[in-house]
Parts: structure tokens; C-alpha cells; sequence
DNA sequence: GCTGTTATTGATCATGTGATCAATAACATC
DNA sequence: GATGTTATTGATCACATGATCAATAACAGC
């Protein structure tokens, strides 16, 4: 049994406290980062933690930031390699309410709370949001082009369909029964929004 | 000045108590109600709200339920006096998203985070969520039995109804600009969703 | 007016938080 | 091996939380 942790590069330090940060965030939410909290995972004395992150505030926003700008990548990277802009938006939307991904959507909903006392999350969110809409908003505008989507205003349409999907992941995350075919329904709803015609989000054949 | 607060009927203390924990948490949010917090805007020690609330997570279960089941019961009123169902949603979303009860929504998703660890506010949660739900499946059917709406699965369908307006809500509690027609973009996608015709929603004329 | 009930106080305890910093010890360099 | 740099510690501060409870004082009934 060690008494002191052993002796590391500063870069690697900071990369091991920034990696606890990342797992208690997604096992026990944003307020769950605390000096004590993070020091304790990694093994390491409380105020280590505090001299590599001044300032918790920071360090919340930070992986707040990390943890949903990975996903909107690894969302974009896929719908990238989608042609056709109507099984890229059902894409989208099968992707986004597969439930495989509730833990970041608990962190999105905790971020609109916390942002209320931190000045550094609320920017963070801002700035999550508007990557967001800019993705959805680019796959409704090359279905705007295609002339398989018809809306006069895309970046309203983008917010709206980003809105729903949070609101009915939120939804999941307290009461995940009683919601049947939540994809295909959403669907529908977007293909009206888009104005699309029925169906045409379904990358699975109608059954 | 005086120094001791007045002596009063306990039902008339407890109400008081009650009254200044909702004035907070519709101002400061849910996690703004603490013991002394309450105790000083009743202008009371902090004990005598320990000795009239034996519990905070349960006080701030029982002020969650009252202000969400007051916004439940007008609306509801509201959508009573409303003859047709394609009225009666329309007149739904367009109330819930004028963007005069976000106070109302920074409590909904404070809940969800907070349900996380207060057990009595998970409880709280659901059953106001459930609560919700019941009325808006029933101007559904009200809308299939009229034949106006053709959907197959109106409880799922009001989940989903729902889900929209929170996400949408909660969006608008972060970032109320950028987004222009929310109402008709929602009417459309609501309508694409229970089968209604195109602009049966909107309750004024179509421009 | 006296007396008993009880609404109210405020100090106290155990915890938890972020932040600070002198002291320590491990390592690299000479 | 000695020396200097610096990663690391852990005690400490000020503050906030929920909860408890003996002491106090205001009121009602006699």
C-alpha cells in the first residue's frame, strides 16, 4: 500500500483528473465533480486536483463540453457517410432515440439547470446547442436542395427537431415505459415539419 | 423591530411556509429551498421550519407537485371551454409554448435532475408527468372519436406530444432567440403526428 | 392573575463544499 | 552523491447544508 501517489508528468496528471471528471460526470452527473470527489478517483490528495483545475466552475463546463462535443462528432461522422438527406435525417433520429445515449442526455438536461449558477457551463451549453442545430441544420438544408424536403426555414426547423429529441430523451430518462414505436411516431412528426413525404425518414422499409 | 416573530395558528405558519418555498423555488429554482433560506423569508428562525417540514427533500417534493399540478388543472380548465379537438390542441401548444410559464419549466427540468437523488421528488415526478399525460391523451381521443384525428396509439402519441413541448420549453429556458414560429412549426409536426389536416391546429386563420 | 400548553428560538452537531498554502518528498541534473 | 526543481500532500479556512432540542415566551383557559 502506497502512501503517496506516485510522481507523474503534469500533462499526465491532468489527463487522469480530467478522465475521472469524465466518468463521475456520466455515472453521477455534473454536480457530482467535486475536488474531494475527483481527487479520491483518481488517488491522488484534494488539492492536487485544485492545482491543476483552479477553478471547479471551469472544470464542470470543461467536461460538460468534452463529453457532448464527442457525441455531436461521432453523430456527424456517421450521418457523413449517409447519401441520401432523408435516411440521413432518420438517421439522426433513430440514433438519437436509441437510449444507448441517456447518461449524456442526463448531463444536457443537469447543464440547463447548473448553467442557471455558472457562468461557464451556461456558455458551454450555448455554444454545445448551436454545434447541434448547425448539423441538424445542414442535413434539412441539402434535403431543402435535393428537393426532397420543402421548408422555408431551416435553421427554425433545425432547432425545433434538436428540441423534441432532448424533450423526449428527458422523457426517457424518468419514464422510459408507456411510449411505444417513440421512433416512428417522431418520425412522422418531423416529416411533417419538413415536409417530406410520409415515410421517406424510415430507413428500414415500411413494414 | 421585533425581535420574536409573532405567534400564530400552526396551519396559518405551515401555509406561510409552504407560500415562501414556492415564491423560491419559482424564483431561485427547486435546490433553492433550504431550511434557513424559507426561515428568513418568513422572517422565522430555521428551526420552526424544521418543526413544520420534518423533511426538506419531501417539502420540495410537496412544492414541485403543487406548482406543476396548478399549471395542470388551468390548462385544463382552459381547454374545457374549447368546443372541437383540432381547437382544443392547437389552443394546447400554443399555451404551453408562449413562453409565460418558463418558470414552470426550469422547475420541470430541475425535477429531473433532482429526482436523481431525492426519492419523494422522483415520486412527485412521475406522478405529475402521468397527470399530464391524462389530459392531453384525452383531447387525442376526443379527436378520433370526432374523426378529425387518425391515429392508432393515442397514448403514445400524447408522451410524445408532451415530450416536444418540454424539449421545446426547456430550449427556450437557454436560448429563446433564433428560433422564429415555434407554435406553427410544432402544429405542423403535431398534426403530421395524430392525423389531423394540415392548419386544423391553428386556432386563428391562416394567414 | 395564575397556570399550563405550545409556538418559537437559537445554539449546536455532523457533513460537505471550494480554496489556499507551507511543508514534504520524489525525481532529474550535475 | 549532492542539489535544485517541483509534484504532491494534508491541514486549515470560511461557508453552507439538514437536523436536533433544551430553553424561552406568548397565549388561552381557568
Amino acid at each position: 500500500m502506497q502512501k503517496r501517489a506516485a510522481r507523474k508528468t503534469p500533462a499526465e496528471r491532468a489527463a487522469e483528473i480530467v478522465q475521472a471528471a469524465r466518468e463521475i460526470a456520466l455515472e453521477q452527473g455534473l454536480s457530482a465533480i467535486t475536488l474531494r470527489n475527483v481527487a479520491a478517483r483518481v488517488g491522488v490528495a484534494s488539492g492536487l486536483v485544485a492545482h491543476y483545475e483552479p477553478n471547479v466552475d471551469k472544470l464542470v463546463a470543461g467536461i460538460f463540453a468534452a463529453i457532448v462535443a464527442a457525441e455531436t462528432e461521432e453523430v456527424a461522422n456517421l450521418l457523413e457517410q449517409i447519401p441520401t438527406p432523408p435516411e440521413r435525417l432518420g438517421t439522426l433520429l433513430e440514433t438519437l432515440m436509441d437510449n444507448s445515449r441517456l447518461d449524456v442526455t442526463a448531463i444536457w438536461v443537469e447543464a440547463w439547470t447548473l448553467g442557471r449558477r455558472n457562468e461557464a457551463l451556461a456558455a458551454s451549453v450555448r455554444e454545445q446547442m448551436d454545434a447541434w442545430q448547425a448539423v441538424v441544420q445542414g442535413v434539412v438544408e441539402g434535403g431543402i436542395k435535393s428537393g426532397e424536403f420543402e421548408t422555408s426555414d431551416a435553421p427554425s426547423v433545425a432547432w425545433q427537431i434538436l428540441g423534441m429529441i432532448d424533450g423526449l430523451n428527458a422523457q426517457a430518462l424518468v419514464r422510459w415505459d408507456g411510449v411505444s414505436d417513440r421512433g416512428s411516431h417522431l418520425a412522422r412528426a418531423v416529416e411533417g415539419m419538413v415536409g417530406a413525404v410520409r415515410g421517406a425518414l424510415l430507413s428500414r422499409p415500411t413494414a
